[in-house]
DNA sequence: AAAATAGTGTCTATAAGACACTATTAA
DNA sequence: TTAATAGTGTCTTATAGACACTATTTT
């Protein structure tokens, strides 16, 4: 009797909120690792394929409607042990949020929120979660650097301040604000105007922009060389 | 009765031979698709990890030995219609190698060949392995100028000139043979001298180099802007 | 000697980044 | 009127790339 393995589709689903990077988990209510947190995720069914799986486990768990998200596979966890009760292979799917609303939890889940991501929520994950997390995080670092990603955290429309504000955090630097205004004004198709200002605080109210139709930035966008420390607040 | 999808590794491994790039493929020797051109890879076997799947069905199938390449995992194919057989949900590992010997078929492998990577090819490959191996060739120009992967096209100890040969071939441009020079030697850790010479025809022998430690090259590498055509030849 | 490739350096155009100054809003 | 942020431009420095010249080998 040969022990097929089974399918899961794991989210790592990535926002800004309250100034900080987070990364939506839910705590299980079912074992194994019953009351632990852990990324949403869940088995694969008759007919899906996992990007499918990966949509209907994110809505099923947190009530998120995965339409909204783009979802990009970046791995898959195969080490016959990963699991204890069984053979279970993942993939994981990173997707990027603006500010959303909070999730609600479905069957099987005891709660679900945002979870700013530190050394001690690595501690504290179910399975193999902590190492695809990391992972999806450095993927996330990197297409940052080399795609327009850094819009997907920005309702549209969005200030060059709100944009700058996303590299800010997860690059954990701080840009010159005019020099990241000229930057990302200068990349022909990353910026649309609409037409629009808009204001969420004192001072000068911005353009309003929305993503242009430039994906690739081929790595424009790179962290300056000379960055000094993002400062907290 | 649940219809669980079986799983496969299947192999794209690149070289560059007779100054081209080239990839490994078999012959198919049994249904489906039997005669045709593939991908080498098979069925996870029990206790397996998916990149040990992988090793073991590129020595069965090609009598290549995996140990001396690197195996980075590329994509997951998992539409439900992939295999006309059965659900079968595949994962794509990427490996480069310097110019190898022959490889020898397996059973149930008719044969086994480097293929010059053209449009031709692709309308020749079973299942969605063209697709696969579209994917695995873009994530390898990319990688070619984000990291020292370039390296591993070539055997150990070898010159410069070796080296831009690889990165011409596979970005299909020319380089500038003194700022080439110039830019690789810059970039610290990326080549060590071995601290001979060498030649491999007419001209000035080279010194010889090994790949330094350095792995991420943080987009040092990228492909000129004004770079002109490559010469064929 | 001629041909071929390796190695080094210089010059120029471009881009990155520091920084200052003006503009426009809220308080 | 002051504080805060947005927008623009200028200057400096670093880097990319063109190109030329020297060096070392085979034929």
């Amino acid at each position: 009797m040969i022990e097929y393995p089974r399918l899961t589709a794991d989210l790592v689903v990535l926002t800004i909120r309250d100034d900080r990077l987070k990364v939506l988990l839910v705590v299980r209510g079912r074992q194994p690792f019953k009351g632990r947190l852990a990324l949403p995720g869940g088995f694969l069914e008759h007919g899906e394929s996992l990007e499918e799986t990966a949509a209907r486990e994110l809505f099923e768990e947190t009530g998120l409607d995965a339409d909204r998200l783009h979802l990009k596979p970046t791995g898959i966890y195969s080490d016959p042990e990963r699991d204890p009760r069984s053979r279970v292979i993942t993939v994981s799917y990173l997707a990027i949020a603006p500010n959303l609303e909070m999730p609600s939890p479905g069957d099987e889940i005891l709660s679900t929120d945002w979870y700013e991501v530190d050394d001690d929520l690595y501690m504290n994950l179910a399975f193999d979660h902590a190492r695809i997390l990391e992972d999806a995080l450095e993927q996330a670092r990197a297409l940052l650097e080399q795609t327009s990603i850094g819009t997907t955290f920005c309702k549209e429309p969005f200030t060059i301040s709100e944009l700058r504000r996303v590299y800010e955090i997860i690059m954990d630097i701080q840009w010159n604000q005019g020099n990241f205004q000229n930057k990302v004004l200068g990349i022909e198709g990353f910026l649309e105007y609409s037409g629009e200002k808009g204001s969420k605080g004192p001072g000068r109210p911005g353009k309003l922009y929305r993503a242009g139709p430039v994906r690739k930035l081929n790595g424009l966008m790179k962290r300056p060389k000379t960055a000094g420390t993002l400062v907290e607040g």
